[in-house]
RNA sequence: GGUGCCGUGCCCAAGUGGCCCAAGGGGACGGUCUGCAAAACCGUUAUUCGGCGGUUCGAAUCCGCCCGGCACCUCCA
């Protein structure tokens, strides 16, 4: 097991501090995952991304790690006030709107998004977690939590539910960096329900015999608040005292906050004793929003002929910490360093048939590895890992095709190293990325087309020769002559 | 009103007290290669870090004020 100490900035304590595991060498980690009312977005992915590339840090730092990462497939309100009015939530929203006519019921549409986030989180080559837990699976430990809450006194039950008592739990506002006081002034115009005791506390149970998925409990027919089910699952699954648990920074507050109330009033225990989260991904500069029309899909990019691994690359770019501008010039980028990784890959894999001589990269390569771990090491430095996978595969392609056998294999197993720490090279998933092909014209004629410009060069007829090559520029088709012949690229249009 | 974050070259983006006269990528420019291009490869491209003061032997990094941008405050990764 390696010595580096890992280290990232935790929400709770405001510090960069080490990453420490109560069981030495096994971290236990929670993630929250999306709700799956619809395709999870690349902003959600950042977050994803970025609980990836903690498990594989950890990973190759030889620890042993159990990743939980939640699925909510109940629907949460979109409102506090609708959900007693009228019973209309998110996943029922989503079903009557137009996209929803094709699913019968809730149960069908997030099961149909749960299958689409699960194969785009495959494409963008994030490591598959222990466990993904379902909320709708855990209904009835939401229950007894809920029951335990109120006996310990911590909850009480009013017409609409089963609510937290925020004043209960001195602590509440901790993570945030509200105080009680501040939230109780600072609560916008939500409808108050003159049933709670506090405007801040918060549900722990709904109850609505309307409501599109509903259970049964001592309270009668409704359904789980939001916060229960993550305080539930992470308690089953890893324990009293989680060692790191993440989401995106819009989660810090209410999400997080009410989970540790939740938690720590059940157990008596800290919830966890790392938090980390992941600031928000803008897209061109703007917030990424349905109706702004920049809401951008893994599939969806991948439509426009972009490479998964591309747009993984594009979201490692800048560090989690901070806002990230998502671009389309910046996807282009990433296209571009992709290419290079892989030919520098492709370039050690052919010269490992080379003749034996003197590994002159070997040296190099492990110190561009050590270099790279130990930003990932330091809070998850993605910028400086790129940066050195990058000159990693400069090396490479300067040591060109004549290379010694000792040196490619230097050069693949550096390649190979990076590519696990990082997941930007080759995907582990099997899964072949699945690019549409775009309109226009298919392979075939395009071959034609190459092939009668190589016949106009071989006989040196090269104004007919720039003619088809203006055409299939035209085409957007981009040609790459080489020694070994001619290859073509289509271009990618935005 | 409360809480938190950010402003680094034409663009994206690391660095948060001396290793920085600031990494990496894109672009641009020059070169090698090429029938010419493209691609690839090689090289060049910020005495400067939003502005103004201050602390310090030393600041992009700390403090103050100002300007500009963003997020959260019970829907959101």
């Amino acid at each position: 097991m390696s010595h580096k100490e890992f280290r990232l900035y935790d929400t709770l304590s405001k510090r960069v501090k080490p990453l420490e595991t109560q069981e030495p060498g096994h971290l236990r980690f929670y993630s929250c995952g999306p709700t799956v009312y619809s395709y999870t977005h690349i902003g959600n992915f950042r977050s994803f991304l970025t609980s990836d590339l903690v498990v594989r840090t950890a990973m190759a730092l030889g620890w042993r790690v159990t990743w939980v990462c939640n699925i909510t497939d109940v629907g949460h309100l979109t409102q506090d006030s609708f959900a007693d009015a009228a019973g209309e939530d998110k996943m029922a929203r989503a079903l009557h709107s137009k996209e929803g006519e094709r699913f019968h019921n809730v149960w069908e549409l997030a099961e149909y998004y749960t299958e689409a986030y699960k194969q785009d989180w495959r494409q963008l080559n994030l490591v598959e977690p222990t466990i993904r837990p379902k909320a709708t699976q855990h209904v009835r430990e939401q229950i007894l939590a809920a029951e335990d809450l109120i006996a310990k006194g911590f909850a009480y039950e009013t017409p609409t539910g089963v609510y937290y008592s925020v004043e209960a739990f001195p602590d509440y506002g901790k993570l945030s960096g509200n105080t009680q006081e501040n939230l109780r002034k600072g609560v916008r115009d939500v409808v108050q329900d003159d049933n709670k005791r506090e405007s801040a506390d918060f549900a722990v149970w709904k109850k609505d015999d309307k409501h599109l998925m509903q259970w049964f409990s001592p309270y009668g027919w409704g359904f789980p608040g939001w916060h229960i089910e993550c305080s539930v699952m992470a308690r089953a699954y890893l324990g009293d005292t989680l060692d790191l648990h993440s989401g995106g920074e819009d989660n810090i507050f209410p999400h997080h906050e009410c989970e540790i109330a939740q938690s720590e009033a059940l157990t008596g225990k800290p919830f966890s004793n790392h938090w980390l989260h992941t600031r928000f991904l803008q897209v061109n500069g703007e917030k990424m929003a349905k109706s702004a029309g920049n809401f951008y899909t893994v599939r969806g990019l991948m439509e426009k002929g972009f490479d998964p691994l591309a747009i993984r690359l594009a979201l490692m770019g800048g560090v989690y910490g901070k806002p990230l501008n998502f671009t389309d010039q910046g996807l282009i980028d990433a296209m571009g360093n992709l290419e290079r990784l892989r030919r520098a890959w492709t370039l050690a894999e052919a010269a490992a048939a080379n003749a034996s001589g003197e590994d002159t990269l070997g040296q190099t390569m492990s110190v561009l590895y050590s270099e790279a771990l130990d930003a990932m090491c330091d809070n998850l430095n993605t910028s400086v890992a790129l940066a050195k996978a990058l000159e990693g595969a400069k090396l490479i392609a300067r040591e060109g095709e004549s290379m010694s056998a000792e040196t490619a294999r230097s050069a693949a197993e550096f390649l190979s190293q990076i590519n696990e720490l990082l997941g930007i090279i080759r995907s582990e998933s099997g899964v072949a990325p699945t690019v549409a092909a775009p309109s226009g014209p298919s392979d075939a004629e395009i071959d034609a087309l190459v092939e009668a410009r190589n016949a106009a060069k071989k006989s040196k007829n090269f104004a007919a020769a720039d003619q088809l090559r203006n055409e299939l520029d035209a085409l957007g088709i981009e040609l790459r002559d080489s020694p070994a012949g001619t290859t073509w690229v289509r271009k990618i249009s935005l």
